[in-house]
DNA sequence: CACTAATCTGACAGTCAGTGACAACTATAG
DNA sequence: CTATAGTTGTCACTGACTGTCAGATTAGTG
């Protein structure tokens, strides 16, 4: 009973939301102030308040403590490739429905900078995100093949190829933009990485 | 001392490689029977015949194993790509230097495939297999870069995105080929990728 | 309010990957 | 042959993660 139920009332689901919450921040502070591995889950829920064992109640990984939002955003992500109008080309939609969780990075302030810097420099959690991005991939491409025509025996690899480079460029765009620690706006980067692709 | 220092003589480096081949044939064995995560380490090394923390001398993962070929079959795919005549265009010389990695593959006769479908279905294994070509990633992004026209100032990133997506269809391809059971040519599979993403 | 059933929790014990340290052994160089 | 350096087994340890169980808490019902 790790994973988070569908998002609904009940107070029940509401303290254990707010629960996790309070984890994962704890754990984020720690994690900024003396980093990822150096961290035991045991200082986390001494910090809290609670058990080691009962923080397992809530995150099924430690990585997940930093990543449990990435389900959401995906969900948001397909959401918004699926509003875009159907004259828009494949890479088109994409780019714009990426749009809304760039934004997001933005409002975020420094706080999105610090975690994907320790996000760029933690192996553990590279590799935790991916499975995470292979979980956005597996929610667009459906989405997407409906906007591919040409033959449908290839259908379904092509919208995993585009989406699968679409990631690509996303995780290139934010990569330098940590590594320019914030400077370069994170759009252009994203926009010259597709060009580059297309080419 | 776990990395494999240069490829070099001597009886020593003879010996490590000859013990090496043999944890990871035997390790293979047992996790194609039983399951990746359901072979403990120790019960590899009894296999062997030696103690579970001698295995680590040779191999710094369990994933490493699996994958410890990988890190050379990188370096002859950076090679391959410097040979590639500078008349051709970067996503054309990219794919021309997987050729030969590809080729492996098939060589392998059916144990590729069973390796393939294992990665797939293993998720710390493809989390492994990501930081492998995390690897892959900056041995060739400098030597693309040399291929890219165009302003300076993005060439890092435009190589990054062209790399990072190639890589992607590559995934992509071998993904769809080890779905079709080895029917589908991968080659064939590898350019459809490519020319949906270039769309 | 009282009752029941589901849920949450701490505590304990266990598995397994990976690391550090040390002493014994073995190959290699000089 | 001897000093040196690499290899190995063993012991002990950390830390993530899991199973279980008994007791506390609480949501919903009558």
């Amino acid at each position: 009973m790790v994973n988070t139920p569908g998002r609904g009332g009940g107070l029940r689901e509401l303290t254990r939301r707010a629960v996790q919450a309070e984890i994962a921040s704890t754990a984020m502070e720690l994690f900024l102030a003396h980093g990822f591995e150096e961290t035991t889950v045991d200082q986390i829920a001494a910090q809290v308040g609670m058990s080691g064992r009962s923080v397992f109640r809530y995150f099924a990984t430690k990585e997940d403590m930093v990543l449990g939002e990435m389900r959401a955003i995906g969900d948001d992500l397909a959401a918004a490739l699926q509003r875009r109008p159907t004259s828009e080309e494949p890479w088109e939609a994409l780019r714009r429905a990426l749009d809304e969780p760039l934004a997001a990075l933005h409002s975020d302030g420094g706080k999105a900078l610090a975690r994907a810097t320790m996000l760029a420099t933690t192996p553990a959690l590279r590799a935790a995100q991916q499975q995470k991005h292979a979980q956005w991939h597996e929610l667009l491409v459906p989405t997407l093949a409906r906007r591919l025509r040409g033959p449908t025996s290839t259908r379904k690899l092509r919208a995993h190829a585009i989406v699968s480079a679409a990631l690509s460029c996303l995780d290139v765009a934010v990569d330098e933009w940590t590594r320019s620690g914030g400077t370069k706006p994170l759009e252009s980067l994203l926009d010259s990485a597709i060009q580059a692709v297309r080419s």
